[in-house]
RNA sequence: GGCAGCGUAGCUCAGUUGGUGAGAGCGCCGGAUUCAUAACCCGGAGGUCGGCAGUUCAAAUCUGCCCGCUGCUACCA
């Protein structure tokens, strides 16, 4: 029997600066997500990269004195760093300059053209180099000296340009027949009901292409034009899934930042329709980490780099925080006090204690054998049926992406497998009756590998030692081992602590 | 301006179709305990459920208005 298939994607960083906690923030989430597929035995596909074309990449090349081309493959490496730094589990890392994906985002266009839905024509505006975009006379602004500036405050000047066009308005009935017949395509509802109202408001066509700079990927025929960077971008979707007709298309997921999806869903699904091919499933739009509830800015100075947090924390302790302080789908924000306190409280206090108290009982009074476990008394059948609660809601909010509904699941078996222990105070049995102590140990050595084999899309390397010490064989990591429990007899490793407590000024 | 959403303990949030004394986690305080990373376990304090006015036997939960915040979107100069 095959494996049902699973392909994710994050959206592709634009490498115009370095990586920040909002890239982290992504591509921590959907690893989490591409981790917990595998786990439960899917063949998973997880898509990263970058998104290279365009005028600000052109312009930042030209400033720095460098072919844009160079330019990037400098600009890319830190991205790539802070993927490995993160632990991230992608299968390819798209970089839209890649030779394939150029030629195929050439195919792409023809067929959006086979299909009629492209035609030449004027764009005229006032473009802001800076945001690379086109405002009406109505958005812009005064600037103090009466200049006229973008809604974001940087110049723009009046442009015209010979652009294609992709015939946008003929979709809106088609859009919105497919948000009605599947409201899982855009999460969450917030954003759901926000794009509906965006189409059923009426679209107008895209320019998709542009002549005012060169950085791009050709319009097939018309040399002149590079294609617009969103039509560039959002293929490369296609081209990780293997082409056109790719084996691994159609996308199941799709994570993105909320500013971006409108983009994946309203201008995707109308760019496949028209190239007659299959739509994604679900695009889930994220919401953004804020640094102490504060935009980063360079301004406000407080932008942080992801990849000295990793330093700094460690990789599970981010991991863990960012899917567990922040509900997936909302805003968020972090600051180190907040990672400190949630990680200590969860992991030291939480899971790590867990493991030691028990594992090191084990080793203390049983030589490091794996004691038999007992007839289920009250105490164990309470546990057993808080783990079966705790264990269905971690699925269920896995499935549905409330990854931080999934570790509050997870948290209540932690506290319900620490109250056992308390309860039957193994500690004392020693004294008394060291089978019953044995049988107690079992039970919450089991309880903790449940826990740990639950966790590890969180936390890949923290729970492989967890699960080291736990005598897990590799074989049983996966969700089909979780009703598996370690035979009785096995010889434990000496078991050490993964989670120290941290303070602030260490 | 329009549409949508939000405002509940110090913090982050749950609170089905209105109805037993308003909850959880974290933080804080106390107790108990010593297996464990001064952790775990037990208990406690803390809230006029944004404001005002209504509907109702009864509203955090419905209606109206107001204040504050967020998102999407439009328009005027």
């Amino acid at each position: 029997m095959s494996k049902p298939r699973f392909y994710v994607t994050t959206a592709i960083a634009y490498p115009n600066g370095r990586p920040h906690m909002g890239h982290a923030y992504e591509v921590v989430t959907t690893d989490v997500v591409a981790r917990f597929k595998r786990l439960d035995g899917f063949d998973v596909r997880f898509l990263t990269g970058t998104d290279e074309h365009g005028l600000k990449i052109d312009q930042a090349a030209r400033a720095a004195g460098k072919p844009p081309k160079a330019y990037v493959d400098e600009m890319v490496a830190p991205f790539q760093a802070l993927d490995a730094a993160l632990g991230i589990s992608f299968d390819r890392f798209i970089r839209t300059t890649d030779t394939d994906h150029k030629a195929l985002v050439q195919a792409l266009w023809q067929r959006m053209a086979a299909n009629g839905d492209l035609y030449l024509g004027r764009y005229e505006g006032w473009y802001s180099v800076r945001d690379e975009a086109y405002y009406d006379e109505g958005e812009l602004v005064a600037g103090d000296d009466g200049t006229k500036l973008s809604p974001q405050g940087t110049p723009v000047e009046w442009t015209v340009e010979e652009s294609w066009f992709f015939k946008l308005s003929a979709y809106q009935d088609r859009l919105l027949a497919l948000y009605e017949a599947h409201p899982e395509y855009i999460q969450p509802l917030s954003r759901f009901n926000e794009m509906r109202a965006f189409v059923a408001g009426g679209l107008s066509d895209l320019s998709v292409s542009r002549t005012s700079f060169t950085w791009g990927i050709p319009v097939p025929g018309d040399e002149r034009h590079v294609m617009y960077v969103w039509l560039d971008a959002l293929a490369n979707y296609l081209t990780g899934a293997g082409g056109l007709d790719g084996e691994w298309w159609p996308a199941d997921l799709h994570v993105v930042g909320k500013d971006v999806v409108r983009f994946h869903t309203v201008y995707w699904p109308a760019f496949l329709m028209s190239a007659g091919l299959p739509l994604p499933k679900t695009v889930f739009g994220h919401g953004h980490v804020l640094n102490r509830g504060e935009k980063m800015s360079k301004s406000l100075g407080n932008v942080v780099d992801p990849a000295a947090m990793v330093e700094r924390f460690g990789v599970d302790r981010l991991r863990w925080f960012l899917c567990r302080e922040v509900a997936f789908g909302e805003d968020g924000s972090y600051s180190d006090d907040a990672i400190v306190e949630r990680t200590n409280a969860d992991l030291a206090n939480g899971i790590g204690n867990l493991a030691q108290r028990s594992l090191s009982m084990v080793a203390k009074n049983l030589g490091g054998v794996m004691p038999v476990r007992g007839e289920a008394g009250e105490s164990e059948v309470r546990l057993k049926e808080a783990f079966m609660a705790g264990s269905e809601a971690y699925f269920a909010a896995m499935n549905a992406l409330a990854l931080h509904k999934a570790l509050d699941a997870l948290m209540s078996m932690v506290t319900a497998a620490n109250g056992y222990f308390a309860e039957n105070a193994p500690w004392a049995l020693a004294k008394t009756d060291v089978t019953r102590m044995a049988e107690v140990l079992a039970a919450t050595l089991d309880a903790t590998r449940r826990i740990v084999i639950l966790t590890q899309p969180f936390m890949p390397s923290s729970t492989a030692q967890l699960l080291d010490q736990l005598g897990v064989s590799a074989e049983l990591r996966d969700f089909s081992g979780l009703n598996t429990p370690v035979a009785a007899g096995a010889q434990l490793p000496a078991p050490a602590g993964v989670f120290p407590r941290i303070t602030l000024d260490s």
